[in-house]
DNA sequence: TTTAGCACTCGTGTTGGGTGAGTGCTAATA
DNA sequence: TATTAGCACTCACCCAACACGAGTGCTAAA
């Protein structure tokens, strides 16, 4: 492979810029005819094919066979992204149904979380993931144990950002109700707006009886858990719109795909490697870790406010994703999602994200 | 077609389930002579061809085109579940390994159900569903309302069996957490243990503030919405196992599934349909509502102590679906997901539903 | 009633042109 | 020197012809 360093003069740049597109439009190799027919290109197909030439030695695009057209090579789509791309907004008419679909539903977490995948999916053609927001730190805001039957009681904890987690126990025994809201009665008082850390590092002026010293060891227990367990919970959408792509045609291909959607375990390790306030991500190809991403693509983003309460949200699909809709397409879901998220958690908006504006799509298209 | 009422001779028994357990096999016409030689038939080729040539006729076989081996119709699927299936249990040391499981994420409820749904497709090699469980009565044990930001609040509700329900609400002006806690005890007193109906239509002695009374309607609208929405939250496994199914081989067969797992509309009106307390129910084929589930067959069945919290979980595959596996499979994890259920809400097992046991092979094993 | 024998059917896999799209090369041109 | 017309060449794709063989239905004998 060729060092891709160089920057490419404006004749090669518009050829390649075309080949990009045609191939992500039509799944087909593009021939140097198609490119000066339908993208009017001032030279004849003779010089194209020179250009092609030298494109190809240079790494960016390929023949899949001798006298076929050019396809691109990863190196192609990113210098494509980087330098030749011209984001494809939605149309505002579209956002603001959008911006309307995410308003009714503005209560319901669970909600946002699919409709922003199924929004993706639909604009960009593609598959789409969202992972829900999780916690960079959580506090206290209120707890109650309750007594449900015979030994089981559930220690219902509500976070200062609205999350509400809960989580069954075994009651010490003889445990009454009385007791348990006695217990979560002072401790809510001693713990009100503690992080973890606080709490397990706590120490109290009057001693915890042994019942309030129970609910305390639930809920750091709980706590701890927060962290590492179910903030991972991840939405798809848009697999059938997928396994229409031709690269799909053949199911092995798409088989991966969907075991990776279905059962993400995999993708869970992906997401921390998005970094917070770096806008939106492109991987293409073997830029990933896995063998099986290889063929694929990824314009993810996080969202949330930064600092406080962050998720990602993207697209996945062929390497020929339709880079330029899908990207201001991220960046617009995942700013609707940051604006929901700090109405709710009041948190202040992070420099470097999107500010959460009513008029969103000046604000969502900068850089 | 044919009348399927008349019973078949034994001959024409055998030659069927040989047909039937083959083509789940291998997905592949089935000749006379791989009856004789590998299913033990004590008559020559020729015979079987005869007697196969009628159970065309009658509707229960079919072949692809002449001079190919025979296919089972749905007519001849039907029989085979109905009187020549023998169920094929899984072994012991499985059922054991998969018990544990289920205690291991016992407490957490989303587990279980992606549990149960893995355990399901792995077992059958096919897609599985589950839903969460849904109430068919919900009473309640706790209440409270939380002041979150600005005029925010979060009511956060748990039920008598443990399911907690959040909801974000707009406060009334100049609500504080006092008030709003204040109101929340007040109500918790007056409201335990009543369901929505009682709760809408009940007169209290003392008459309520504008703060309670604002509670109480944030209350209503919440159990309102739990009858309707999120409770029928689904879950599946098994899509990859699917695709290598070689009915799948051609994409457009798969999107259909894909789509319907992804974004299950369709699914949601297909649970209601499954009736309590009968058993494991079979669908194949055109006794499905929808032209694409045509060339579906599911096995479901009804989790949950009947009459108070229930939900569905099933495998869903080909006409092919191996179903003597496909069904001690889903009544044992129903049987354990009823038991874990049991466990936690504390109602009592309902007659006509698998039994909460222990020792649960033999439990499980019965008709 | 069963079965051996046999002719017949028809899907599948292989082979072998023919076609056309698209290229690379060369030589002529601006 | 850069561009372009012309042309030969390559190779995937399509299609028709063909052989093969699996599996049947039928007939006649046991």
């Amino acid at each position: 492979m060729q060092p891709q360093a160089s920057v490419l003069s404006e004749r090669k740049e518009r050829i390649l810029k075309a080949i990009v597109e045609d191939y992500i439009r039509n799944a087909t190799p593009v021939a140097s005819e198609t490119l000066v027919r339908e993208y009017g290109l001032p030279v004849s197909p003779a010089t194209v094919r020179n250009e092609m030439a030298e494109l190809e030695a240079e790494g960016y695009i390929y023949q899949p066979h001798t006298s076929a057209g050019r396809i691109p090579t990863e190196q192609g789509y990113r210098y494509f992204v980087q330098r030749l791309m011209q984001e494809q907004h939605l149309p505002p008419s579209e956002q603001l149904t959008i911006r309307h679909q995410f308003h009714q539903v503005a209560l319901f977490r669970e909600q946002w979380l699919q409709l922003a995948a199924a929004v993706l999916a639909r604009a960009v053609r593609a598959a789409s993931i969202v992972s829900a927001p999780q916690l960079v730190e959580c506090r206290v805001k209120h707890l109650e144990m309750l007594h449900m039957q015979g030994r089981v009681g559930l220690l219902v904890l509500v976070l200062q950002d609205g999350t509400v987690k809960q989580q069954l126990v075994t009651l010490p025994e003889g445990a009454t109700q009385d007791d348990l809201s006695r217990a979560s009665r002072r401790l809510n008082g001693l713990l009100h707006g503690k992080s973890r850390h606080e709490i397990s590092s706590a120490i109290f002026m009057e001693p915890l009886d042994a019942t309030e010293q129970f609910v305390l060891d639930a809920l750091v227990d709980l706590m701890t858990q927060i962290d590492v367990r179910d903030s991972v919970t991840l939405y798809h959408d848009g697999l059938g719109v997928l396994l229409d792509q031709p690269e799909f045609a053949r199911v092995e291909r798409a088989r991966v795909i969907v075991e990776v959607l279905e059962r993400p375990h995999a993708l869970r390790e992906l997401l921390p490697a998005v970094p917070p306030s770096a806008g939106v991500q492109i991987i293409i190809g073997s830029e990933n870790r896995w063998e099986w991403m290889r063929e694929c693509a990824f314009v993810l983003t996080r969202y949330g406010p930064a600092g406080a309460m962050t998720g990602i949200v993207g697209v996945l699909g062929p390497l020929r994703l339709p880079y330029s809709v899908a990207v201001p397409a991220v960046r617009y879901v995942s700013s609707i999602m940051t604006e929901l998220l700090c109405e709710v958690a009041g948190a202040p908006p992070a420099t470097g994200m999107a500010p959460p504006l009513r008029s969103s799509w000046e604000a969502t298209s900068g850089n």
